[in-house]
DNA sequence: CGGAAAATTGACTTACATCAAACTCAGTGG
DNA sequence: CCACTGAGTTTGATGTAAGTCAATTTTCCG
């Protein structure tokens, strides 16, 4: 999953003011005045191996990003949720295919266009930069997970990471949309559906969670989870904000 | 293990120009002007949490990215060897200690200095961001790697990527320097030390490899090294020299 | 040469994968 | 509105790759 660490969704949000002169005062801004694509559940917004024409801002939805091995095998490297921005740190083709889990509204962005936008303004030119290192962050606590962790570590990051990521605010208990099947958490977590499936049933016994449907998981303690998700997870709600668009 | 696509070395190679009007032609010679310093076995280059105050081109040597978790498990997030620049994906703090394995040689160069040089020279910038992505690449390839990947695969991922960028040309028999420990490669490849050197006794005893002293490894078998790592990595000699460095 | 760190190898354990069967939804159409 | 359907999920029984613990052996450096 893409940055743990992201901003929650500004879709609802009102947008930052566009200064002719300096550019656009936040990476939103600059997809504003594009048209809106909706796409269906399981459409793609590009493909891996694509020439990475544009970047895509998720207005709404829920994308999978995965590249399929040779031997068939689906590695999902993240997901992106509404409010956030997709492609900017891919050059020349893209490196994943990115597929709407939901059905989802995106706005496209020429590359070129991005290209002269950031030329002209240094602003902008730190906002895409910070995007990007932010991406990096995220890869790298991915990277922690899947090297040190056991399942329920696992699990119980995804969790405090989906918690984050979609903006729901810190108090327990913590209602999230999982909109994600047992597969694609698997595939993202380098497990099997079965053990995703049992650890998730353990952490029901154990009351820490509680399952609504197919979609919600409901934190019912979330300390608790956090806890076992191992701390790698950085202070949840004081300062991930800010860290995320430095101004 | 940063960049199994990396360039390798330029350690050795002569520095291109360096134009005052259009700043340095190469990540590599914006460092030019500056000291040599030298770094002992075992020193750190800098810490994880560090004010990320410069970016270090390793000039010699060969050191290891890691961060140490909570509960004492050591994190391996990369290598970097001689020739390979340091540090410039991270705003605000170091994210992961650099250590040195052998002795090392390092130069540093201020952030705000080198802030001040991407102002001027959209060029450099673009090396910058070409570098930048470039450990986007690596480590969204790690993510695979150990997301996905079996213990053997993961030890024959790692001998071609070493050999890779330790600039040992395509030609088999391919000798490589591994200065790292078994520890090292185990943290960095999600293993244990144990079956690191029970992967390597295996590739050995099937005759793929060869090894002579501790750290040094022969790769009798290359393209029968690199059918196990499964092809995930990329074409290792045609294209990659060019691609990560665009013009 | 001697000693310490690193590496190898073996016996045993365990966490997770695999295979397989039931169960639960959320649509769809009668 | 309700039964039918199939994808998604849960749960169980069993297998296995890799981890753990422990004893040697090798390598390298003073």
């Amino acid at each position: 999953m893409y940055a743990s660490h992201l901003a929650p969704s500004t879709s609802g949000a009102p947008l930052p003011p566009f200064d002719i002169q300096a550019g656009p005062s936040t990476l939103a801004s600059a997809f504003a005045s594009r048209p809106m694509e909706t796409l269906a559940a399981g459409e793609a917004a590009f493909w891996e191996g694509d020439a990475a024409s544009h970047a895509v801002q998720v207005v709404d939805g829920c994308f999978r990003l995965y590249r399929i091995l040779a031997d068939g095998r689906r590695a999902i490297m993240g997901f992106v949720f509404a409010g956030e921005t997709l492609g900017l740190s891919c050059q020349g083709t893209y490196r994943y295919t990115a597929e709407a889990i939901t059905r989802g509204q995106v706005r496209r962005l020429g590359r070129s266009q991005l290209q002269a936008m950031t030329e002209g303004s240094e602003r902008l030119r730190s906002l895409v930069l910070a995007h990007i290192l932010e991406e990096m962050n995220a890869a790298h606590h991915h990277i922690i997970v899947l090297g040190q962790m056991g399942a329920e570590e696992r699990v119980a990051h995804f969790l405090v990471s989906a918690a984050h990521r979609t903006g729901a605010d810190c108090e327990c208990p913590v209602a999230i949309e999982v909109p994600m099947t047992r597969l694609d958490i698997a595939d993202y977590l380098g497990l099997t559906l079965e053990t995703v499936s049992r650890v998730m049933s353990r952490f029901r016994r154990d009351g820490l969670i509680a399952l609504e449907g197919r979609s919600r998981v409901v934190l019912r303690r979330m300390s608790r989870v956090q806890e076992l998700a191992g701390e790698v997870e950085e202070d949840l709600c004081s300062t991930s904000c800010m860290t995320a668009w430095p101004h």
